[in-house]
Parts: structure tokens; C-alpha cells; sequence
DNA sequence: GATAGCAGTTTCCTTAAGGATAGCGCTATC
DNA sequence: GATAGCGCTATCCTTAAGGAAACTGCTATC
């Protein structure tokens, strides 16, 4: 049988290892927060204003909306686009880098259906 | 072109969606901690006793390091072996179950390198 | 007997994240 | 002119995460 430390990362060069540490920590930073997921969610379903985000994602506060929608914005994932009306009209909608994530997020949410089966089963 | 909304997540049944979410977010939340992620590194070179990863890991306290290793455990990651030796020898490693995070590792790792060159080149 | 290392735990403190509530400037509607 | 909705911001407060330092019970070594 192989080693296990063999199997769980194929890079054993001290630096390259590094490097890929700090990669995973920094995807792990820019979908950290509370509701940085929920926000994507609901902005799948196309572009939104501030409000409606905002009562479809129970128990937000504006200040925390604003706040990740932000992070967001300066990650690259949403834009906020303003229309100039009267009043203005101001929407958030995904950007096409938001859909780099894709492959993140469909590995973590295979992993994790995974581990709740096998935390159900103990 | 398609739309955005149906390129990030194939499900639009609610429940599916919502069941998508939660997997993201326990997946999150098993490698959420400053320093799970160095603990599986380390951990990787072979089963090690407390001291021997806690100067490994430069910055860690004896506190954070004994609470990381304790929900490692918990979620199945890492076993804490006694030697019932004279003085005991007590070691932790990685369990076969940890190598189920490769994929995920992997994924995070190749996005946050790209990332990484796009932040960088903006 | 004194010192040092192991494997942590305990206490106290600081910082960061998040939440509740109120309010602001604007426009539209009654 | 009053009320309501939009898109927030500001202030204050609570909770959670993390860190520093000391200490414990054990054994081994000098």
C-alpha cells in the first residue's frame, strides 16, 4: 500500500507544497463569510437589486449584504451595475469569472453530501 | 449564449439547491480554522507527536494546535495514537478517510493559483 | 534533588465577525 | 405635505475566534 502522505497532495517539493497551501487557504478566504454563498445562490437566478437580494436571504442585514457584496465585487465574482434612470436603478448580477468557481464548488459539494452520509451513519 | 445562471450550478430545483448549499457549506466549514490546513500538511510527512507539529508550524499555540487537532478528530481526519510505552508516546496521523479531501484540495488549489495570477495581473 | 521535555490545560486578554437598530438622501405616490 | 420604498451607512453591542503566558502531572536525565 502506498503511503498516505503520498496520496493526499502529489507535491513534495517544500515550495511548490507552500504554494499550493496558500492557494487553497486564499479560495478558501474569498468564499469565506457568512453568506458569500447564499449571496451567489441567489444571484444565479439573475441580476438583482440591493433589496431583493436582501429579502430573499433570510436573516441578512443590510449592513452585512453590503458589506459581502463588496468582497465580492473586488474578488471579481458580482458587478454592480447602475442604470440611470430616475430613480436609479441599481443591480448586482454574476460575472463570468463567477463561473470559474464552478468546479470549487461542485467538488465541496460532492465531498460534503459525501460526509454527511458518513456522519449519519456512525 | 447561455445564461450565467444555468452554467454555475446545474440545479434549479429548490430543494436540490438547497441541499447543494448546505454541502458547500459543512465542506467549508471541516477546513474553516487558521490552521487545519497546515496540521494536514504536516501531517502528511507522517504521524507526529504534538510537539513535533506544533514546531512545525510556526506561530501555532499549544491551545489552538490540541482544539484543531480535536475537530480534526472529530470529523475523522486524523487519529491520535497512545504507544503504551514508558513514557507513553502519543501520535497523530492522518486516517485513510483524509484522502477522500484530495479532490477538493485539488480543485481549491488549481482555482486559487489561477486566481492568484488574475489578481495579480489586474 | 534539579532541570528539562512531553502533552497538553487553564486563565486572561485582544481582535474580528456578525447582529440590532436607527437614520440619511433620494424619488415616487397618495 | 405625508408616507413609503430604494440603497445604503453609522453606531452600538454581542459573540466567536484567536493569542500570550503560566501551569500541571508525568517521566527521564544530569
Amino acid at each position: 500500500m502506498e503511503k498516505l502522505s503520498e496520496r493526499l497532495s502529489p507535491e513534495h517539493n517544500k515550495t511548490e507544497c507552500r504554494r499550493s497551501v496558500n492557494a487553497v487557504r486564499d479560495a478558501l478566504y474569498v468564499l469565506g463569510g457568512k453568506w458569500k454563498l447564499p449571496i451567489l445562490v441567489v444571484l444565479e437566478y439573475g441580476p438583482q437589486r440591493f433589496t431583493e437580494v436582501q429579502r430573499q436571504i433570510e436573516g441578512i442585514t443590510p449592513k452585512l449584504l453590503s458589506k459581502e457584496l463588496k468582497e465580492l465585487e473586488m474578488n471579481g465574482f458580482v458587478t454592480r451595475r447602475v442604470q440611470p434612470t430616475t430613480p436609479v436603478l441599481i443591480e448586482y448580477e454574476l460575472t463570468e469569472y463567477a463561473t470559474s468557481l464552478q468546479g470549487i464548488f461542485a467538488a465541496l459539494r460532492d465531498w460534503g453530501i459525501q460526509h454527511q452520509a458518513r456522519v449519519r451513519s456512525l
